[in-house]
DNA sequence: TTCCTTGCAAACGATTTGCATTGGA
DNA sequence: TCCAATGCAAATCGTTTGCAAGGAA
């Protein structure tokens, strides 16, 4: 039987596994299930529908202290939506940068990607903008508000 | 005694109350000492800020009121910070768009305007985007992630 | 054994609401 | 007069934590 190719959520595993053991923090069951479930989502979870979309019951307690976990070791990044609900995603160094689309019907938050030349500009007007306050800009956050396809058919 | 010219904070006031009138709502001391106060105010004020920032005592339930009947009315614009807590502005309308230049140390929210031009070309961009991916954009938001003067100066 | 992780229940903090009282058009 | 606005206290909801039990090294 062939070597199978990694597919790009075991390559996220992986990297994972690597990050945790070198923190010494142990890559759970649980926490596993909740690295991969975020890895094929399309976008932030909340813990609510993370604990819907988890293939077992975890109790919600659980469910925090493991994102809360994860979140440390910077393997998740926490972020907020406009509903002030918590929202995790594996963290841009195992995703890559990118933003958010947020259906202002539904709710879905889902993720987008920049060419890097665009990004680019991005950043120097981020840059530009922030020194003009007296701040030294160290990242930025683009939230898209729409309306998604499925809510317009409505 | 010379009218007085309106001062920038007067004309917001007028423009609230023209609002609020044509919606049948009335212009309480509250409402106006809250309206005064965030117009005087550098970003999105959260409602513990705004309850140390206002001029006389008011509980915290009649604050979470008058900011619920404020945003209704479309006067307040109501976000979520890093951590999760709701934030209140003027509506844009009264303001004009800007977005927010948040300290990662202090936690501090501020508003910056981008030039007509870069706002224009953030727009075509977020709406291309949007498309991509099967959205109908109609707004967006950028918070710029850093430290500001004051926490570098720590 | 010795920590780390889990699950349940209780505690928390921000925000909201029920209800009786007050106040302005 | 009379409905809207207020203040207090109690309820909500997402999230966090104390503590005792279970598991892995």
């Amino acid at each position: 039987m062939a070597i199978m190719a990694d597919s790009p959520a075991d390559r996220v595993e992986q990297a994972v596994a690597a990050r945790l053991r070198s923190h010494d923090v142990r890559f759970t069951t649980t926490r596993r299930l909740v690295v991969r479930t975020l890895a094929g989502a399309r976008g932030p979870l909340a813990a609510g529908e993370l604990h819907q979309a988890l293939p077992r019951a975890v109790p919600l307690s659980s469910l925090y202290r493991t994102l809360a976990v994860l979140e440390e070791s910077l393997v998740l990044a926490k972020q907020h939506d406009d509903l002030g609900m918590g929202r995790y995603e594996l963290a841009e160094w195992l995703t890559g940068h990118h933003h958010h689309l947020v259906c202002e019907s539904c709710g879905e938050v889902r993720d987008v990607t920049v060419s890097p030349e665009t990004e680019q500009t991005i950043t120097a007007l981020v840059s530009r903008l922030a020194s003009r306050a007296g701040y030294r800009a160290t990242g930025h956050r683009i939230d898209i508000q729409g309306t998604c396809r499925a809510c317009r058919a409505l």
